[in-house]
DNA sequence: GTCCATGCAAAGGCTTTGCATTATA
DNA sequence: TATAATGCAAAGCCTTTGCATGGAC
């Protein structure tokens, strides 16, 4: 039971309209591993076989500008994958000054992560991420 | 000093041809800061103007077979960054069973550090990550 | 009924590739 | 001189966009 559980309640909580197609895209993110724009398309095809790529790219575009899902790079391809926003962890900028803490809206491991998991057969569980360096105002009073 | 200091000797160590275009893109790799392959061209033709884009490419995808540079993606746009391989740091991926730790050839973060830099206004000096997981032989056991 | 969303086709941006020419070892 | 590298043009992927049609509110 997550922010996600009610599909209709997405929509509307997001001012957007709740249709087929966004349907079926927020179904498929919901089994939650990160999938290229590709595969979100062929799991859709077998929804619905006259949905149309150019229908994902725009869904899923708007998702990530709402917050619903995640846009990921994947090391050495040019291309991205998607994942739903669970917000299951968070990483944080740290300033070695002052010690304030600003947080990074999502996480630059977690397409790296699937492609590891592929070259080095290891099961990855997770990770530990801090960067730090000086925040804005301890920067300029060096 | 370090060893990309004598262009002649790299290019002779990869078993790669000294060539002038090869030259320009290696020094101006030097400059340190990563660079997408059409910042790297317009530098490039100003030390050349008949260089050629198709040669930057197949140049810095050599450079990054053989290890000469790091290839990084950036968040949020479908299209690479290239970097210097200067080696100055490593991570890992430790299995939570029996301690094993295998390195992981390139850096996940640094891309990613240079977009924060921007939307952030930080100044980032470095990071700690530690992958975790199952290697192999643990996960099988399981 | 109005406006937003979709399908389709075409275009756009980044990257790679085939081929003839040029340059390196 | 043999082989590898380059320039040029064309093609290939991934992604976005214009436009007419269809669907949600």
């Amino acid at each position: 039971m997550d922010r996600f559980t009610d599909n209709k309640a997405v929509f509307r909580e997001y001012g957007i309209k709740n249709t087929k197609q966004r349907n079926i895209l927020l179904d498929i993110l919901k089994e939650k591993e990160p999938l290229t724009a590709e595969e979100i398309f062929i799991k859709a095809r077998k929804k619905d076989k006259n949905i149309n790529l150019s229908t994902i790219y725009r869904t899923i575009n708007i998702f990530v500008s709402k917050g619903i899902a995640i846009k990921l790079n994947i090391e050495r391809e040019n291309k991205s994958m998607f994942q739903l926003n669970t917000m299951n962890h968070q990483h944080y900028i740290r300033c070695i000054s002052c010690n304030k803490k600003i947080s990074i809206d999502d996480c630059p491991i977690m397409g790296y992560e699937h492609f590891l998991e592929e070259s080095t057969d290891f099961h990855i569980i997770g990770h530990n991420l801090e960067i730090y360096g000086y925040c804005p105002k301890c920067k300029d009073k060096k």
